[in-house]
DNA sequence: ATAATCCCTCTAGTAGCTATAGGTTCAAGG
DNA sequence: CCTTGAACCTATAGCTACTAGAGGGATTAT
């Protein structure tokens, strides 16, 4: 029923200064302190994080899982929110695989074309200084997270 | 011939204030100033800002760039190093891809399943609450960039 | 009693920029 | 020649989502 950090580190494979830092920025509640100010957790304590670990390892950001925990806290609402959260990480997600599967081309066909001589006729440096030797314009925005 | 940081910018896409940081942290060598304390820059650097910025757009990292510009700058050795790096970009970005599809249908059965009714039988909130109405176990790394 | 292990706070560091504040220089128009 | 506005300068802080470390206190096992 009560928990150290360190077991609920444990119990959820989360970090024990990863769990402080939730805490900093208010995504898990401040928890009760033992006299000697360590702190302890519930079981409820336990579920948020889980949920919180659980929609990371889906991408999700720290942003939008606050709005999921704040709709998971209101039972009784629409769910529209949360459908619409879950549809702007797919598209993301989405987004990022069809940007990078042309890259893996690109970098297949530079890899391919490398036959192991020295720098000046190394395709891979030529790729990377000629533009036009490129197959695709559009590669990637270099942001774009997970 | 002589560019000012803003045409150096322009010229390759790339802004001003990040000219600046890979001066900074010496991607780009010093260049001349003005009396009046101004970068000027030559063709050579377009050049280098070129590469840099082509090879950000493959998603190499800044320390995997200074490996392959110094490669670069010496075009009488092996190719081999420069092999690896793009070898070693490319498992990267295949990792990333299969990481990504299963997130991505994972959040496509999430969204499926919600009925647009209330959040305590939504889907979405309800398979980030319980891990066992997971597909998959393997997720993704919540790092892993680009 | 003591040692090992856990816990505490606070600060700084990671990548790769981006943004702001507060000031200087430059080029063009009147 | 003077002024105006754009472009430039430095320095610092902010962004995401943590992670690592210093320097100490608490708890538990022996």
């Amino acid at each position: 029923m009560n928990f150290t950090i360190g077991r609920l580190a444990k119990a959820t494979g989360c970090k024990v200064q990863t769990i402080r830092y939730y805490e900093q920025i208010r995504l898990l509640p401040e928890p009760l302190r033992s006299e000697g100010n360590q702190r302890f957790y519930a079981d409820s304590d336990i579920k948020r994080l889980t949920f919180i670990r659980h929609a990371r390892q889906l991408g999700f950001t720290l942003g939008a899982i606050r709005d999921l925990l704040s709709l998971a806290d209101n039972p009784d609402q629409s769910c529209a929110t949360a459908d619409e959260i879950a549809r702007a990480q797919l598209s993301d997600v989405e987004q990022r695989i069809a940007r990078l599967l042309p890259l893996k081309k690109e970098l297949e066909r530079m890899i391919e074309q490398c036959k192991g001589g020295q720098i000046s006729d190394c395709h891979v440096i030529g790729v990377l200084s000629d533009h036009s030797l490129c197959v695709t314009d559009d590669h990637i925005d270099p942001a774009a997270t997970t």
